[in-house]
DNA sequence: ATGTTAATCAACGGGTAGTCCGTTTCGCTA
DNA sequence: TAGCGAAACGGACTACCCGTTGATTAACAT
């Protein structure tokens, strides 16, 4: 038996060379683009030997999806129900945040390193369609669990193209600035943004 | 001499290598992922030697790179004072497109081979990015040139980053949909979405 | 203590990227 | 149309990285 009844490994030497290779995927990714970095350069980093990363993973996509599964489960677990994130706040005084780009945010700040990593260095956007697709999926929730009275006065589809990726946009390029507004800030902006429209947060007055 | 005045090369077994290399690799690229095409795959279907295609570029990097740069310099005149695109509509029949978002579609469908080889089939973001910061520069322009009376209610750069990302999420995701929406169409949804705000625009009404 | 399994070490084949150079073909121009 | 120069060709070569294998050593679990 070499992993305990809940998947984890129990052996030491594989807990402790799995941990080794991720972190040094994780420290060489902060250092330069994914595409750079060879299974070479990580093994070297991990003080393991290449045979022993072929051993557990197919490459190094492999062990980034590994990596990643935990956190973006995470993010999918802000759109629970049990978060009551599903309505927007509507709040006249323009100072309460959507409580769900509070929490996104949030999150986001407390994993800043894997966020930045897979937003920033790495050119296969597999990563962070998974990213989108959660933010995208929070949204239809929150429409679909709306009142049936409310009519969608854009097409579905479009609307949370429109929603997920202004979201994504602005948190990409809030990790390339390195997060000069707090998480609270960011959440507030967007709540604005989203209930303003565009026109109107860049002064514009709706005739 | 094996140039002409302006630029371009007028020996014809230069242009003509040059047209079939860059035919060559669009042809592919709408058949794989950019990052699955070798260099020996377009040579091969050029039909010329692939030390020939070293004597013009480095690698298929720049080869793309010299394909995009008509393209993305045709949508960045786009943005140009002469468009006269620079104010958005405000009608209230809500039934005319911000003449920006019309053009900027119709760009689009007009080159769709090469933007959804880019949007959809480049893993590398380098082009992706070239072109919302094109986006980003028009709404730069729009918001600057606006009356000085027009008041920001949300800081520049985020909204700036929140139009030209929404935009550039919609646009990708036509393109993966296969476009069943037509440029006008999309380009007057954009606006609407731009005019109410997402909160209106999925049916809740501001309190 | 012992059997089991992981990790190590060294080496190999396969494939692609670039480069190089001698030869041939082609196009411009006089 | 003849000939010069540039471009394209063909083939080979190095370098690099990948993924795998087999024999050996070390560490773990019981």
């Amino acid at each position: 038996m070499t992993s305990s009844r809940l998947g984890g490994p129990t052996d030491r030497r594989i807990v402790r060379t799995q941990q080794l290779v991720r972190d040094a995927l994780l420290s060489l990714a902060t250092e330069k683009p994914f595409s750079e970095i060879l299974v070479r350069d990580i093994t070297e980093r991990a003080n393991v030997n290449r045979s022993t990363f072929y051993a557990h993973y197919q490459d190094k996509f492999e062990l980034m999806d590994k990596i990643a599964e935990e956190k973006l489960s995470a993010l999918g677990k802000l759109a629970s129900p049990e978060y009551g994130l599903s309505a927007p706040p509507f709040q006249t005084d323009f100072e309460t945040p959507d409580p769900y780009f509070l929490a996104l945010f949030e999150h986001l700040a407390e994993n800043e390193t894997f966020y930045r990593i897979i937003l920033t260095r790495m050119q296969d956007s597999s990563l962070s369609d998974r990213m989108l697709e959660s933010i995208r999926e929070f949204f239809y929730l929150r429409i679909t669990s709306a009142q049936p009275s409310q009519k969608l006065l854009v097409p579905l589809d479009i609307l949370l193209d429109y929603a997920s990726s202004s979201a994504m946009g602005t948190i990409r390029r809030w990790f390339e600035q390195n997060r000069i507004y707090s998480p609270h800030y960011m959440a507030l902006q967007l709540t604005r943004i989203s209930e303003l429209g565009f026109y109107r947060a860049m002064g514009y007055e709706a005739g």
